[in-house]
DNA sequence: CCGATATTCCTAGAAATATCGGAAGATGGA
DNA sequence: TCCATCTTCCGATATTTCTAGGAATATCGG
């Protein structure tokens, strides 16, 4: 992952709206939730919480399945478990173990 | 943690130039690095990375201090870890584990 | 095909952000 | 005190983002 992934990703979750999102989906788990379950429980336009599902979505820490009428969306664990890594490893690693970077 | 405070982070972090300030000074570590040090490293103007710099200050992910003439940037591994804990068991926990939140 | 429901797309305005050049403030040395 | 250096603040502009209402699209049941 690179420094601009790991920016795209922080900066798709460092809205409050879309970490609530998020969170409200990752804690859905299983079964996901349909763009209106959604909003019934964050409230809001439903064109707005589209427009930041599709952020989610076009980074990749959300996915849609399509059911029938409705879209269940669901959290994709993979990419944040990523995104941490890069925190933790790339971007945060002591500096005894950052050698291999650009610390020249 | 709250959510906002999380998001406030994370947006910090969001942009590519605060995320290369914030690598570069983890990297840096121990001694830290003076702001014109900093620009050395990244380029462009000294106020853009002094109004970035103050962002990252401002919500506790650099810390300055000064030494003399100069003010050394460090960065506050404690406030990540703390994100990247809120990012695993806050938000991301298994849904088995995250009933005593808004599961309802 | 038609109607109903679910979701996205188009459009738009207000607000925030990123970037910069140059001036101003702070600190230390002679 | 005066100068040199380091850093932040001021003012300005272009771009992006957030929010939302309403139209358009897609799917299903009859």
């Amino acid at each position: 992952m690179t420094l601009d992934d790991a920016a795209a990703r922080l900066e798709a979750l460092g809205n409050p709206t879309r970490l609530s999102i998020y969170r409200t989906l990752v804690r859905a788990g299983e079964g996901g939730l349909s763009v209106s379950a959604l909003r019934e429980r964050l409230g809001g336009a439903l064109s707005t919480l589209s427009h930041h599902l599709q952020k989610l979505i076009l980074i990749g820490l959300v996915i849609q399945e399509r059911q029938g009428t409705t879209l269940i969306c669901r959290a994709n664990y993979d990419q944040m478990h990523g995104l941490v890594d890069y925190l933790t490893k790339e971007c945060c690693a002591d500096e005894t173990d950052a050698r291999q970077g650009d610390a020249a």
